[in-house]
Parts: structure tokens; sequence; C-alpha cells
RNA sequence: GCUGAUGUGGCUCAAUGGCAGAGCAUCUCACUCGUAAUGAGAAGGUUGUGGGUUCGAUUCCCACCAUCAGCUCCA
């Protein structure tokens, strides 16, 4: 998203994430001096940084992690040369066993057969590691390095093993790199939608209701907005829409597979002695639609779209602002087709995201999700949607990455993740393609030859969630959102009484003419207007005082603080109008 | 769910085992002002919830709830 942050200094990523990986082993070196008795698991370097997985029977506090900085800053001092060497693999098991580090004998009893045994020496400290690293720990600015967090993590990623303390760090050749990144890390935090979603007034999230957002009559404004703006471009590719019960009984979630695959997930009732869930997915209803009626060839592809609340019951843990919630809307859509028509529909839907990822000046990074373990289907089926999804993706171009086992149970999907202010990405976008419940559901079409044929279809989100989405744009946006989307487009600000009423005119008239518009009469000056409407981050202030009255004009200000002097109330319209027209970004 | 931290007026944050404080916001009054904060006054809190220790708890202890960071999971 923001590209002026990964500007460093050091020559290339090569050499960034050596210098990082040497210092997570300085790190480990600085703990096991000052606690011997804490036990290794894995450190390599990542995108920002390096980490360190320990267990230690105390948990580490802030004042630990400067004590750690001190120690390192000292082995940097000590210019330690780093010795790579190699064992056969019963030396290696011998050489930890006595070490008493029992993750690296695990860690050492999973390499393949054949796999030659590294290790890493500088001082008294020895790691196993394939490297590489750099020659000497003095290559390491010490003053220019420093222990950013002290997390969990479990051993290795399985949440059934050992939880882990891991502590990040972050270093740069240069002092001041570091202070710069600390500063840009700052600046992020300030974007953070949920901060802004309170200041600007836009959700609010409640103890009665974890994970449930309240959307405010701003934040609401802006949902619909994106919604309206959804709408226009769904019909543009020939979608209709459609709205499905929220909770259907269990019979159905049976039929879909969700029970048996998603019930952990799922809100779940009973009434009169029925089960009923309420709706994790928008499909199952989707498919009901589908199969309500007859189909004929001619109709495919059908693309029917729906805005649909789904509720999740997501661990408590992972709940995160409008990110990660447990109730949302998807902007979903399934849309049926034959086998031949597949690729052509893959390739219009990512024409489609393009289309709405440009509107917002959002890029995006695309993961190809393939069988899990928990799956329907067969392994063939799998295989030749996995690859019409490939061949659909890289025949216009794109670049993917796999993310093995991580598709729906139902099949496999691509997945279109946005970043965040601090570059967090979210999944937001998501085509996904199901043969299976077509089958379920036993879907029709009757064919050229007037047999019948079963459809497959695509599961697809744009926005994917309209929380999430609002959360990025918003952090995206830093609130100061293009005209088109702002909740307030103008505010009118009154220099004295005498003005109010002109001012209240003016917004009148530029609410007939369909902006979203305030006045802000109260007895303040306007300096004070000016500087809180800024704060809102409204996109046009109208300043309107004696001498517009007198002409009959308006002053209007941009949030960014430019004063476009005095026009006619037209005029401004007009050039609000366009800059809406055109979903301008400024 | 797991590990750690946090929870004080609407918001941002102080303070203390002995009467809980400030700024902003709110309300009232004065000022009528031209591009980022006019001044004065008033009101507002049984310190997340429930237990316990204590003469006394907002502070110490326990449990629960929520939030934050990360893991796991996911739109």
């Amino acid at each position: 998203m923001s590209e002026e942050n990964n500007q460093y200094t050091f020559e290339n990523e090569q050499y960034r994430k050596t210098y990082w990986h040497t210092c997570s082993h300085v790190m480990a070196q600085a703990v096991k001096r000052l606690w011997p008795e804490v036990k290794l698991a894995i450190g390599p370097s990542i995108d920002e940084g390096w980490y360190y997985d320990m267990d230690a029977p105390f948990a580490f506090t802030p004042e630990h992690l400067e004590q750690i900085e001190a120690e390192m800053r000292k082995i940097c001092k000590e210019k330690l040369k780093l010795e790579r060497f190699e064992l056969p693999r019963a030396d290696a098991l011998k050489f930890m066993e006595e070490k008493a580090e029992p993750f690296k004998v695990e860690l050492i009893n999973d390499l393949p057969e054949d796999a030659a045994i590294s290790f890493y020496k500088q001082g008294e400290f020895t790691d196993l590691c394939a490297g590489p690293h750099l020659d000497s720990t003095g290559r390491i600015k010490g003053n220019a390095m420093k222990l950013t967090a002290c997390n969990a993590a479990y051993w290795r990623g399985d949440s059934n093993r050992e939880t882990l303390q891991r502590i990040y760090g972050i270093a740069f050749p240069k002092k001041d790199e570091l202070d710069a990144y600390l500063q840009r890390i700052e600046e992020a935090k300030k974007r953070d939608h949920r901060r802004l979603g309170k200041e600007l007034g836009l959700f609010m999230l409640r103890d009665e209701g974890p994970g449930f957002p309240f959307f405010l009559p701003k934040g609401m404004t802006l949902k619909n907005t994106l919604l309206d703006y959804w709408r226009q471009v769904h019909k543009k590719y020939g979608y209709v829409e459609i709205s499905t019960p929220i909770m259907l009984n269990r019979q159905l979630w049976e039929r879909s597979g969700h029970w048996d695959h998603y019930k952990n997930n799922m809100y779940t009732t009973v009434i009169d002695d029925v089960d009923f869930a309420v709706k994790p997915m928008n499909c199952p209803g989707g498919m009901l639609v589908y199969a309500s009626e007859p189909h004929s060839y001619r109709d495919l592809p059908l693309r029917v779209g729906e805005i649909g609340l789904v509720h999740r019951h997501e661990l408590s843990g992972a709940l995160h602002g409008l990110f990660r919630v447990r109730c949302f809307s998807q902007d979903d859509a399934h849309v049926f087709m034959t086998r031949e028509q597949m690729q052509d529909v893959i390739q219009e839907t990512v024409r489609l995201f393009d289309e709405v990822y440009s509107i917002f000046g959002l890029t995006y990074t695309i993961e190809l999700s393939t069988m899990p373990e928990d799956h329907i289907g067969t392994v063939e089926e799998w295989e030749r949607n996995q690859d019409i999804l490939k061949a659909a993706i890289t025949g216009m171009g794109k670049e993917f990455v796999i993310n093995e086992g991580d598709g729906a149970f139902y099949g496999p999907k691509l997945d279109f993740h946005l970043a965040d202010s601090l570059g967090r990405t979210w999944q937001c976008g998501t085509i996904q393609l199901d043969s299976q419940l077509p089958e379920r559901f036993e879907l029709e079409y009757t064919g050229e030859d007037g047999q019948k044929h079963r459809p497959v279809m695509i599961h697809r989100v744009v926005l994917g969630s309209i929380e999430r989405f609002i959360g990025v744009i918003t952090e995206h946006f830093a609130g100061a959102f293009p005209a088109w989307l702002a909740p307030v487009q103008v505010k009118v600000l009154p220099v004295t009484d005498r003005a109010e009423e002109y001012a209240k005119e003016a917004a009148a008239k530029l609410d007939e003419l369909g902006f979203r518009c305030e006045v802000d009469g109260r007895n303040e000056k306007i300096g004070k207007k000016i500087r809180e409407a800024t704060l809102e981050k409204v996109p046009y202030m109208l300043v309107v005082g004696d001498r517009d009255m007198e002409n009959g004009t308006v002053s209007p200000r941009h949030r960014s603080g430019e004063d476009l002097g005095a026009m006619s109330l037209d005029q401004f319209a007009a050039l609000l109008g366009e800059e809406v027209k055109t979903r301008a970004i400024k």
C-alpha cells in the first residue's frame, strides 16, 4: 500500500535477511547468557526484522527485553566470528541433546535423511542453522537495533503443542533509519481504523456484543454509498440480486455439508423442536433459489448476487475491530455456468475485481488455496478445478502464490489480499470454485441437446466483508475518504450568525442536488469551525460571511487547506459534482 | 481458544491502602468574529463485573467479561 515503507539502505533483500538472521542468533546468544535455562526453538528473519521462539520458565517483560538488548550490544562489540560446520546426524543429535535443547533435537530428527546438518558458531554459542550469516557479530550496529515485542506462538504453529514466547526484533545499518522506522510505525497506528472509526463516528463495538459491530449514522452512510456503487458495477457485469433468509433448518445445512464441516463456527438454536442455524455463508440459500425453477443453457452463466448478513462464531482472541468480526455482510454472488464457461467467467470476475479495487487505488496479492484435509469431492475433481483457476489467472498475466491445503471444504479458491496501514494483509476478495454444491443440491440446466446437465458454480466476493473493506479503506485513506464516499461531503460554515440563514439556504440547495451537507451554526469563531471540520476530514468547507452574502458567493476550502476563493454556489456544485461523478481521489 | 498486557466521566489521560483529578467534548452566559482552538462559569465518575483480604479497596488477591499484541483460524 505505501511504497515508501520499504526503503532500506540495505543493499538488497538477501543481505537484509542475512543481517536480520544473524541478529536473531545474537539475540538467542544474549538470552542464553542471561538465562541458560531457556530452551531455543526457531529464529528466522521475516519481512521486517526477525523473531526467535523460546521456551522460558518465566514470562518475558519489557524490562527483560532491555536487558537482552544490552547484552546483544555487548556481543556486537565482541566482534565474534561466525563459523559454519556440519555434523553427521548422530553427532548432531548428541550435540543438541547434551545442550538440553529438545526443540533442536526434534528439528534434527525431522530433517530428511540425506540433508546436511549445519551449525553456526559464534563465541560460546552454537545454533542449528542452514544459514547464511554475516561473518562477524561486529557487522551489526548495536544502537540501530530494537526488540519490538514479545508474544506467544505455538511450537510449529500447532495449537495442540507447547506455547512458546516469541521475541521480535528489528535492526538497521544506521540509527536514524531505526528511528525513521519506529516513527513510521507510530504514524501508521494513527490510521488504525478502530481509532478513526471512533473519531469519525463510523462504528462502535460494545462488550454486550463482542465482534458484532454497530454502524453509526456516518458509517451507515459510507456503507450505503459503497453498496450503491457495488450495485451499479454488478448491474454492468450482468448480475441480478437476491436476498435469502438469515436462518435455515438443520436439514439444509446437512445437505450443504456445513453441518458436518463448519458446525463449530455456526450459531444454532432450536425452534419447535427443530434445529436451526444462522447462516455462516449465503450459498445454500442461493442453491435453493437456483433449484426453484428450471434453467436453460441459454441462461448461463447466471450471475446472482446477494449482500448477505452472515454470522460466524470466531475465537474470541481472533476478533479485531472491523477486520475480524463475528457478524458481517458479504457482497456475495454465485455464478452458475457450464464447464466450458469456467475460465471465461473467472477472468471476467477478476476484471470486475480490478475495476473495483482501482477505484479505491488499492493493490492486492493473489493466493491460490488448494485442497484441505477436511474436504468433500474427489482428488481428481479438486486437481481439475485447481488447474482451471491457475490457467485463468496466468492467462491474464497475473502472479499468485500457492497456499497449500487452505481451500474451502467444497473447493479451491483464489484469495485477493489487501494490506492495512501496518502492512498486515487481509483477505477481501475471493473466487471459490465449487462443483460439490451443485451435486448435493442436484442443480440442473437443460442443454442444447435437450438433456439435463449439472452446472458448476463459483462463489465470489469482491469487497469480501463490507465491514472489513470499510476498515481497509478507512486506513488506506487515513479517514479522508474521496468526496464520493465521504459521509459528509460539504460543511457550510457561517462566519457570524448574520450568515446563518444564507448558509442554511446553500446547504438546502446542495442537499437538493444530492450532496451530503451539514451546517455548523455554532456560535464559534470561523477558525475553530475550520479546524474541526478539517479534523472530521470533510472534503469541502464552505465559508460564508457578509462578503459572500453581498456578492452571492460561497468561499470553498478543501480539507487539504487549499482555499478555492469565492465562487457561485452553482460553480462549486459543478466542481464537486464532477469530483463525485469521476470518483476522484484527492 | 492459547500466552502476555490492559480496563478510571462521552473522548484522551493523571493519581492514591484513607474525601478520585486535568484537558477536550456537553450545558449556561458574554463576545458577532473571514480560513486550524475567544473568555468565564456549571454539570458529569459507587474507577469493567462479581467475590475475597482489610477498620477502610479504585489501589492488594481470586474468578469472570471485554479490549490490545501475537499465535491458531478466517471474509
